[in-house]
DNA sequence: ATATGTTGTGAGACCGGTCTCTTTATACAG
DNA sequence: CTGTATAAAGAGACCGGTCTCACAACATAT
């Protein structure tokens, strides 16, 4: 009966102290592996804790320590390889250091991200890596820093913030794609993103609100400025958010009076997107069209032709995010920075003269 | 100076209370929203909350009603897109519940997964969901199941346990998939996996550890078997863990007397690397070798060919999960049983007649 | 008028650990 | 043989919520 039965009750220091017939101070000091008991009676509650089948409630230590041994990460989307690579490292990071790691999608909204950052609060985690949607309306992560919770930032930085950030080098990484492709004779370029297309055109780089974003087409268009080529902030399209959007974006692009012969997108996700949109138009790479793409994403070495693409070694990224917010938590003495992990581009074969 | 300091302490339901000038049981009553309070007293209560920006510490509110909110959930490899796009599915289906969800990474071994599920029963997660490295060796999930807490087991069922399993119908898939190629004239044919090679030589099916491999390696020998093509457990394949362990699978497979003309790739990872081994061998697919991968991965629709897949409905099969486990969690009666999610054979490019 | 019911609030136990403080037992010095 | 230092074990407060129970105030029934 009561085998068969769910256990109503879980078995606590107390049971397993009367077992062992000492007290609850006791048996907790060898349960939790503090203070100083005797061998002898070590020896006795481990038996009696293991014939029970004692299992430490986690919930109840973090409670009267204070720590939860949690870091928590809000992410844009864990689908995205770029996002559960990053996971990964800093997985691995906190759990090295005896952290444990519960994800949050904000899905890039900004609410979501409000609601994950309050409930993961108030789990009590002991330090957030968040990715933030946007780089103003950041309210809730001043909260954040003033509930005494180490934040670091991913991917994007907010300096107004005051808190740790890891990024990518964007702006340079921009820099040295758009300068390869216009190196190679292309003339008329575009960059694409994802992010919402929130008033048409582009007017001023400054107000894009996503840091990293806002970096990459300020180096791609400082590139345009130097070499001389009209327009360069017309030539930024954003609203690539899937393959029906995309396909617009790129129709709509290759149909103007000039159209780019190069495209650079602003992840492996707009990338295979804007693959397939060309490959549907009949389009070949690179002698109609050449494209660059950020993240080394896995479909990228597989295509015909390979596609070029700006390496950006996320699993590193989040591995350092990961140890930097380990060590804010445990007070390592730090000066506040932006860390940014070098990126490379690794050439293959989407790049090539335009043809005319 | 308190001020820019770290607070030293969160506020507590006690602090609002003394601040609305009420009892520490009536303050919680309205920020916990049980029990009755007059509209006057709710009002100053949250004004009071408010002013002291009082969050609820989860933690302790876990203690004492014995529900954390969080489903615990043990995958192999989150970088794996299998399982990112299973968890995704997960937490889409915990969060409409109410639930969130913790992630623990088990990279496929035993003792890593069983020490997860220890830590995740430690956090007193609500529900956990399991996707078992190996279906014998089960003691921990026993544990589990003995403490009370609901588990629903992932990709992998284990008949034994006694608990509802969300698979995809393997053996079925597996059938359609050998079918397709035998038809198609295929006399060679060869399974490959990532899973572990144990003892070199396969003898016996039943000895596959992992329930889906199991039925896929089941339903591919019986349509060899069927179609009266000799050696069928030969042609099964593990070990293509990485890019070098897979090149020398696919080697070796090539270099037999009779070697094969048709692959079948245990899953997406496994599928890439062989189309990668095939490329640097120079062999074309279909042309020289045939194959087909299980999970319709992005970049499997992108190569040339593009290949031919058996879609495994993955984001289904976790959101199947995560509802099955909410509503064990929830007490709903049911019966035990395993949830199978069709898959379907999607035709693409990569399958064509054996060349002689 | 008293009995009965309803509603809102307060007091305090409880969840399962940690940790401080106190008490008891043993060792060694004077 | 007493005094003091030291080690080991016990008692109980505490973390921050929930929730039961007691009780007060007021409305309605008899």
């Amino acid at each position: 009966m009561e085998d068969s039965a769910a256990s109503k009750r879980s078995v606590t220091v107390a049971d397993v102290a009367k077992a062992a017939k000492v007290s609850k101070a006791t048996a907790a000091r060898v349960l939790g592996g503090y203070g100083v008991v005797s061998d002898k009676i070590k020896d006795q509650v481990m038996a009696a804790a293991a014939a029970l089948e004692y299992r430490p409630n986690e919930l109840a230590r973090s409670m009267s320590t204070g720590r939860s041994g949690i870091i928590g990460v809000v992410v844009g989307d864990i689908e995205n390889a770029f996002f559960s690579l990053a996971v990964r490292g800093i997985s691995d990071a906190a759990r090295l250091a005896g952290y444990n790691v519960i994800i949050a999608n904000s899905g890039e909204k900004l609410d979501a991200e409000k609601s994950a950052v309050d409930l993961l609060i108030g789990k009590r985690v002991d330090g957030l890596i968040v990715t933030p949607a946007r780089c103003d309306g950041m309210d809730h992560l001043h909260h954040v820093r003033r509930a005494g919770v180490p934040l670091v930032l991913f991917d994007r930085s907010i300096p107004e913030l005051g808190v740790d950030a890891v990024t990518g080098d964007d702006r340079d990484a921009a820099i040295t794609a758009t300068r390869y492709m216009v190196d190679r004779g292309h003339r008329h370029l575009a960059y694409i993103s994802a992010m919402d297309d929130e008033d048409g055109g582009l007017i001023d780089t400054g107000r894009i609100s996503n840091s990293a974003v806002r970096e990459r087409v300020e180096g791609f268009v400082s590139v345009l400025k130097e070499a001389g080529l009209p327009n360069p902030l017309c030539s930024v399209r954003f609203g690539a958010t899937d393959q029906q959007q995309t396909d617009a974006v790129v129709r709509r692009l290759l149909s103007e009076a000039s159209p780019p012969t190069a495209l650079l997108a602003s992840d492996s996700l707009v990338g295979l997107r804007i693959f397939r949109s060309l490959q549907s138009l009949g389009l070949s790479i690179p002698s109609d069209v050449s494209m660059i793409s950020f993240l080394d994403a896995d479909w990228t070495s597989v295509t015909v032709p390979p596609i070029t693409v700006i390496d950006q070694r996320v699993y590193d990224m989040g591995k350092l995010a990961g140890e930097r917010l380990v060590a804010r938590i445990e007070r390592t003495p730090l000066a506040v920075e932006r860390l940014r992990v070098g990126t490379s581009l690794v050439v293959r074969g989407s790049v090539a003269a335009p043809g005319r």
